[in-house]
DNA sequence: GAGCACTGC
């Protein structure tokens, strides 16, 4: 197979920022700094699209209590409109504007970025507070760049929000749980503190949604005064500065995606003379690996004089060195191909993309209420991701992109992805509205409303818990565990360790089970290599040997740490530093936590039934036994479930018949992860 | 006898 023939319908140019209007170089530029470099950067800033629309923005914001910002990423909104609001006065000593962010890298990276143009040291007048990291100054800091689940925290401390002037919630379109909670409560905020500002920037699809929702005015009370005639909020629009992308479908629906991607990198190579990589979009490691041999293939028969292929995966479980391969600038003679899931529709960005191929679908985590299970599905994309991971081919100048369906397909996709509330365990997040006050829940102004079942269903979780009382209050216990960043049922594990004098063994599990993939598979060996090495933690490291996967994360921890908590050592052992170094400094938190509830630290000191019994007095819910043909049947509704592949359980019989497990996935089969052995009298 | 979208506190 050489060459091969691609049947594309071209509908004409569409797609993300059509428009390639941006800021022209002739407008007069007004440079108020003292020496070339802020010369350089104050230029930069004015040529932003966003530069335009500063005049209106800053309008907006002293008149209206809600400003919409709708923009393409890459417009300057995030980087511009805080420091616009900084300039004109919205934050005198005393009061910060802040800006959040669904994820961790892009609050760091944006206040780094940030700094530099307002010229001050990042932490002083600019910083970030993201968790772990407080690179803020209580008295200095002006504009502060955060995670939306740290100023939804800090909403536990002050409720109001008093020392914000500002408040910007980025990226709202990517509905993460955290800021529909943060809209949900800056909305109630606004009606008790009118002189808070709120800005929440979105791409296109949803401004009219929030528009309505910040206008809508049904849970106002008699005692609360009415708002102005004045709309609360209002849309501004601003214009992408992104390159236009061709959109390409496919004639005919393809039976295997997979199969369709190699077909169209090769000929995409082939046929477009004009440099540029390749991002290709499936959905999980599996279809990047099959993707990657399938190339790999082909790679002989490149016919002379064309430039060299060099395909690259792209997903969360590699390491950070394999990560960062994606990144390596690409030679003259090479054409890079990142075949990638999802990690790079927002979270991650390579410069140089020209072409992107998008399968189409995307896999999505989604709870069952009424089985209280919690499965990963592969599904359509929404329109918005798709225009999304098109527009990663137009940063840099006009792309393509493939989409490997049929322009029909493509208009019965649904608009947008549902909202992460809306398919989530709600125990946790419902246990902090309530701690925030919030009692009636069903009073609550959410922007979308979780289904009544997941409402309902959290809140008996709750009760039988102890969470909750009787009165739908939360109990002294319920205070203690909405303030702790953990789960329900490990916040009650790590204060029953004071019973079972274990906290110190307690405290570490709580850490490691809160981290994914610690055991890292190894590219090639599925399995087997990591699978060995965690046998050692099981068998050879530590006192507490048995077959029990929550021991095995206690060993593998205590050996990092004993160990000096080295990189070469992770290595060594098929263990990711960087999930290590996670569990170290969540640990760390935790403890503080432990210190403040008065919990003490002691050690079971190898007693490895009483540390047992800790577990099983926090995992109470998720009881299972051992059914003859090596399938296990739950405590709680007889459901069928089996042993996760990756846990040291499996296939082995459990000497009592009966485990507690962390947590269920439902992917192919319903699967248990994170496993111990429990005895069933306890 | 066989598997791992992505975040966040």
């Amino acid at each position: 197979m050489a060459t091969t023939s691609l049947q594309f319908w071209k509908p004409g140019t569409q797609g993300p920022g059509s428009s390639l209007d941006r800021a022209t170089e002739s407008e007069e530029i007004i440079v108020h700094a003292p020496n070339l470099s802020a010369l350089g950067i104050q230029a930069q800033r004015e040529r932003l699209p966003i530069f335009k629309h500063r005049e209106k923005l800053l309008y907006c914001i002293e008149e209206y209590g809600v400003v919409i910002v709708v923009g393409e990423t890459g417009c300057g909104k995030t980087t511009q409109l805080p420091q616009y609001l900084y300039e004109a006065g919205w934050a005198p000593p005393g009061s910060v504007i802040a800006c959040t962010q669904p994820r961790r890298v892009a609050a760091t990276s944006v206040a780094s970025r940030v700094a530099n143009e307002v010229g001050t040291i990042l932490g002083d007048e600019v910083g970030y507070i993201i968790r772990f990291e407080d690179v803020s100054d209580k008295d200095k800091t002006r504009i502060c760049y955060m995670t939306d689940g740290m100023l939804f925290r800090e909403t536990m401390i002050d409720p109001l929000l008093s020392r914000y002037s500002v408040v910007m919630i980025d990226e709202a379109h990517e509905r993460s749980i955290y800021t529909d909670l943060l809209l949900g409560i800056l909305k109630k905020i606004r009606r008790k503190r009118p002189a808070l500002r709120i800005i929440v920037s979105s791409a296109t699809l949803d401004a009219q949604g929030l528009l309505d929702y910040f206008n809508s005015n049904t849970a106002l009370s008699n005692n609360i005064p009415p708002l102005e005639q004045k709309p609360e909020a209002v849309i501004v629009s601003l214009e992408g500065r992104m390159f236009p992308v061709e959109i390409a479908y496919l004639d005919e629906p393809t039976s295997d995606y997979v199969r369709q991607a190699v077909k169209t990198i090769w000929a995409t190579h082939l046929q477009q003379k004009a440099p540029g990589d390749i991002l290709v979009f499936l959905t999980g490691r599996e279809e990047i690996e099959r993707c990657l041999s399938e190339l790999s293939e082909l790679l002989p028969d490149l016919p002379k004089g064309y430039p060299q292929l060099h395909p690259l995966p792209l997903h969360a479980g590699l390491s950070t060195d394999e990560q960062l391969m994606v990144f390596e600038p690409t030679p003259r003679d090479v054409r890079k191909v990142v075949i990638s899931t999802n990690i790079a529709e927002a979270s991650v960005t390579i410069e140089g993309i020209k072409y992107v191929i998008d399968c189409g679908f995307v896999k999505i985590r989604t709870y069952n209420p009424s089985s209280a299970l919690s499965s990963l599905t592969t599904v359509p994309v929404s329109r918005a991701s798709a225009t999304q991971r098109a527009g990663r081919a137009g940063r840099t100048a006009p792309g393509i992109c493939y989409r490997l369906y049929t322009a029909s397909t493509a208009q019965s996709l649904p608009p947008s992805t549902s909202p992460e509330i809306t398919r989530t365990d709600l125990a946790t997040p419902i246990l902090q509205l309530k701690a925030l006050g919030v009692d009636d829940l069903m009073k609550f102004e959410w922007v979308t409303g979780p289904p009544a079942e997941s409402v309902l269903r959290a809140l008996e979780h709750l009760v039988a818990a102890g969470m909750i009382g009787a009165d739908g209050r939360l109990t002294p216990s319920g205070e203690k565990v909405a303030e702790c960043p953990v789960e329900v049922s490990i916040a009650r594990m790590l204060f029953s360790s004071r019973d079972y004098k274990c906290g110190e063994e307690v405290l570490t599990i709580s850490a490691m089970v809160a981290v994914q993939d610690v055991f890292i598979i190894p590219e090639g060996a599925p399995g087997a290599l990591a699978e060995l090495e965690r046998r050692k933690f099981t068998a050879e490291e530590g006192p507490l040997n048995d077959t029990q996967d929550h021991l095995t994360l206690l060993n593998a921890y205590n050996a990092f740490v004993r160990y000096g908590r080295s990189s070469s050592w992770c290595k060594n052992h098929a263990l990711s530093f960087r999930a290590m170094s996670r569990a170290v400094s969540i640990r760390a938190q935790l403890k503080k936590y432990m210190v403040r509830f008065g919990l003490p630290f002691d050690s079971c000191q190898g007693d490895s039934k009483r540390l047992r019994q800790c577990l099983a007095s926090g995992y109470w819910r998720n009881g299972a036994r051992w059914v003859m043909d090596g399938s296990y049947r739950s405590v709680r509704d007889d459901k069928v479930f089996h042993v996760h592949p990756n846990s040291v359980m499996f296939n082995r019989k459990p000497k009592s018949g009966w485990v507690v497990f962390h947590e269920i996935e439902e992917t192919k089969k319903t699967h248990m992860r994170i496993i111990t052995e429990i005895e069933p009298d306890w």
